[in-house]
DNA sequence: TCATTTTTGTGCGAGATCGTACAAAAATAC
DNA sequence: GTATTTTTGTACGATCTCGCACAAAAATGA
């Protein structure tokens, strides 16, 4: 992943000193890491490099940010799933490398494992937070929709079905992460799903 | 399930006029609607009808009470799942007994469907904080016996890979819940892993 | 060179939040 | 009746947090 993007001119004015792209990749780490509520507004300034005023200026107040991080996620995500579309690989293999992948990205973060910032911080919001709700269900149903699409392309029989417990048990694995679970667990976990789906 | 309970007498000073257990219950119930660090003390105390003083007096600061929450919360599913246990059903009850019990508590909740505490809550602070992560890993691996041990029961093959399967499972449905998926959808995703495990 | 535009960075103010100090209240023990 | 013990409830201080005001800075356009 490259970490260094250039920082486009914008025309009149004076120019910005930070790349919005990267910002918005550190400040979703925090969210990620911290939860929504205990990170606060000096915390992810110190962590883009930016000061409260130009995130204001550049993303509106916190919701806003955290709202384009997830959004940002989401993009990052159906990227990844899309490229495993039209990928010519077998049930078994699509499915190793869904949960291998899920895992690997699980088991990343700043502070230990941190899994994945929509199912472990933004359900955390979600029963007050309509639109963080709505961001929520809009991120796993794209989730469950590509992983759908790629066991139909792997010839599952019923890829509703399998996709529908794959993504959940991505969910779980997500958690465990969180709560210190060890990669070899984890990946028996996914080993067990995988042997289940392709009876 | 009984809400009023006897303040039992303390002896020398002043009696309490709270029930801790119903103040606990009170407040657990707000953690797992707005999360750990949403939930002020002032919240607390309207919840509970108990000032901050006696909260602190009673349960030592926020994050105690929140672990002692948590730890109630242990206890209850412990009983529950230990009320199933010996119960002679097969596999199929066992495991539509397990699902549809999980949903209807995760449908519950004080602003719509508040999913599970630990799962949606402590997984939060679980990156930050080792003692919430400890109680989270407590509780993941206390669901996982126990399913593992009510398949065993029940007659499974490979109880230990059904009940992680399962349990899983169940850890999504209550993100799912938060995130505002209607009943309908998450019966069908436990009647498909049912399906599953009983190939 | 001078005006215009946009970002930066300091600084602030209103409010929330945590934890506790302290006196009054309400019980028991002697 | 008096002393002792425990809880209650008000009040407070210290700190954090959010969002913005405002002047200085750094670019472009005329």
């Amino acid at each position: 992943m490259r970490t260094d993007t250039k920082i486009a001119p914008r025309g009149r004015g004076r120019p910005r000193k930070f790349d919005e792209e990267a910002a918005l990749r550190a400040a979703s780490q925090r969210f990620r890491t911290l939860g929504y509520a205990n990170t606060s507004l000096d915390e992810l300034a110190a962590a883009t490099g930016v000061n409260r005023p130009s995130l204001y200026a550049a993303f509106g107040d916190k919701k806003a940010l955290y709202l384009a991080g997830l959004a940002r996620t989401h993009e990052v995500v159906d990227l990844t799933f899309a490229a495993l579309h039209g990928v010519n690989y077998p049930r078994e293999k699509m499915l190793k490398a869904l949960f291998i992948g899920a895992i690997e990205g699980f088991l990343t973060g700043e502070h230990g494992p941190s899994g994945c910032i929509a199912v472990n911080t933004a359900a955390t919001e979600a029963v007050m937070d309509a639109d963080i709700r709505t961001a929520l269900a809009a991120f796993v149903a794209l989730q469950d929709g590509w992983i759908e699409k790629l066991m139909a392309q792997a010839g599952s029989a019923d890829p509703r079905g399998d996709a529908q417990i794959a993504s959940s048990v991505i969910h779980s694995l997500s958690t465990r992460a969180r709560a210190g679970t060890p990669r070899a667990e984890l990946i028996a976990i996914a080993k067990k799903v995988t042997a289940l789906l392709l009876t």
